[in-house]
DNA sequence: TTGACAAATGACTACGTAGTCATCAATGCT
DNA sequence: AGCATTGATGACTACGTAGTCATTTGTCAA
């Protein structure tokens, strides 16, 4: 069923039954009406594969996003819904490995999408900058190492990790450690340097432990392993969400309490944080927020030259830094 | 940059390049070499959109998925794994609102995919079958009433709550609540009359209570009003785990003591159920089979005649439900 | 009444590819 | 040597649409 067939049904040519789809105002009303009268009828529906051909616009925006991770997963979800709002359609690349990133971004040229979004910790600066070379518009969202590179998109990881620090800090905490997904990427490195400096400022230092993944596991197994060397601080601030789930419920399997013994901080602010189960204190991205200018960079009227836009996060307290009353004292002598 | 061009600059016809890149077996291994060169060097690489138009297949596989939900969300991880494994893309439709559906189906309908999985409780049968009746390739996915208008693939809810209900029975409960998630769903219905007669087998009434959604929060409010009214029985069976996670901290926050005072399932096997948080006894579907199945379906050889797949889950025994003393002593007497 | 002008529509073509058919060279066989 | 067969390649065209340009129709004013 194709425009032609439903010309030849009205009577008119197929060109005015194109144009009575792409562009109705050029179409007397009766025509129009006669023409959609007929597509109704004989279950006529424009081929946007062929107008992509024609038009050289896909109405397709591309996301590569890992595969795992609650995080990733809330973010798919902003722009899956931000995105048909702007009656673009998502081709979706996910990718478990790094390793397939390469077959991804192969099948990914193929497609001629309007833009790409890459959404990853883990795509290494080169081929980053290799993408970024073609003229396909590209923007990075979350991936502090792209800046200048590509246009991109982040929450403020750096003032994020201050506030919680600054916050840890305030509620008695003198012996801090630092949970840290993967040490190799840029997300990390940047959040941990936050938090170290906001710490050094108070005079504490603030050992690095790298858990080597974002998944819950990754928490627990790096919390159990601290608690087992003993020597437990009084904060421990972990690098993302999922991971400090992972620690909290580490610390309690081994009756450590949170806040009491050890008070804990997350990073992104997925909505289990506000579960009541965990109540974590974290930073809350705004991710309708990011999305939504990550979005703008994508489709927005002019090329996006090279910018980089951050916005600051909002600090979520919950109960896991809660001043117990050994902190509460100390801090009256502090 | 276009097969075309390559061709002009490796000295071929237009229609060599297409063959060495679409079916390279027919070019000579020389010639492939050169013209693999020359597209390296250009930097050009087949144009999916007009492939599509001229072979009538987009390797694009549709995906109808609400934008909420824990569950959801590992399923499209699923689908989007096993279908990067077949060299399918995913082009991704959610809907928070079913008012929506209409026009999320009227945009499907222009990109010509090569098949639809509609994965949603609330889709309306009338519009399943009005989506069926176009001659595109079409799986449901987790929803009883779609059974006999369209293939489909589900998980046996019926077994898989009768055997929950079993477990609990076992472990000494003799008065059960039911929590639901929207009961004009057909997977809470037929979730909530698997748990009603089992239990009712066992001599025990089963009351449901609508929570009224599929969320943390619903789960919450519904054991909220349960505990104020009172009357708590020995378990609450939860039509879904998202659900449950509420429902266990609302018990918890008023005090109520999980699995001591009451025991919890709950239904879908969603990772968050192995936290140590949680260690939720529920029945764990099994996702990567379902997409399995479902993907088969939709790309198998033959025209999916309307089949029913059904495959069972697995129970996951965590310790929402570890029988207490109260309850051994109950099972002894039993 | 006629010329000027706008609105509506039709004819035609290009978008980039892949499949059909024809052509040509090389090989094997009798 | 002559013929059939196979493999490699080129010319050509269709896929379904939208934009360009030309043509027709209708309207209004002088």
């Amino acid at each position: 069923m194709t425009s032609t067939d439903v010309a030849a049904h009205v009577g008119v040519s197929q060109a005015t039954v194109a144009r009575a789809f792409s562009s109705p105002e050029k179409v007397a009303p009766a025509t129009r009406k006669r023409v959609e009268e007929a597509a109704a009828e004989l279950g006529y529906v424009p081929n946007a594969i062929a107008r992509s051909l024609k038009s050289q616009r896909t109405n397709i925006i591309a996301a590569v996003v890992p595969s795992v991770g609650e995080y990733w997963q809330s973010v798919l979800t902003a722009f899956s819904k931000q995105l048909a709002d702007r009656r673009q359609q998502l081709l979706l690349f996910s990718f478990s490995d790094p390793a397939q990133l390469e077959d991804v971004l192969t099948s990914l040229a193929q497609y001629r999408v309007d833009g790409v979004i890459l959404a990853s910790a883990s795509i290494d600066v080169g081929r980053l900058a290799r993408v970024g070379s073609q003229q396909l518009p590209l923007v990075a969202f979350n991936q502090p190492a792209a800046s200048g590179l590509v246009p991109s998109v982040s929450v403020d990881n750096d003032l994020g990790m201050r506030r919680l620090a600054a916050h840890v800090v305030e509620n008695g905490a003198r012996r801090v450690a630092y949970i840290g997904g993967v040490a190799a990427t840029s997300t990390d490195q940047t959040r941990y340097r936050g938090a170290a400096q906001a710490l050094a400022q108070a005079g504490i230092a603030c050992p690095y432990t790298e858990s080597g993944g974002w998944a819950y596991e990754h928490g627990y197994g790096a919390a159990r392993e601290l608690v087992e060397l003993g020597e437990l601080p009084d904060a421990i601030m972990v690098a993302g969400d999922e991971l400090a789930f992972g620690v909290i419920d580490a610390l309690e399997d081994r009756g450590v309490s949170v806040p009491t013994e050890v008070m804990v901080t997350g990073f992104d602010g997925l909505p289990q944080a506000s579960w009541a189960g965990y109540d974590l204190t974290t930073l809350t991205q705004p991710v309708e927020l990011l999305v939504e200018q990550a979005i703008a960079l994508l489709l927005g009227p002019s090329e996006p030259e090279p910018a980089d836009i951050v916005v600051a996060g909002e600090l979520r307290l919950g109960r896991t830094t809660k001043s117990s009353s050994i902190f509460e004292s100390r801090k009256d002598h502090g």
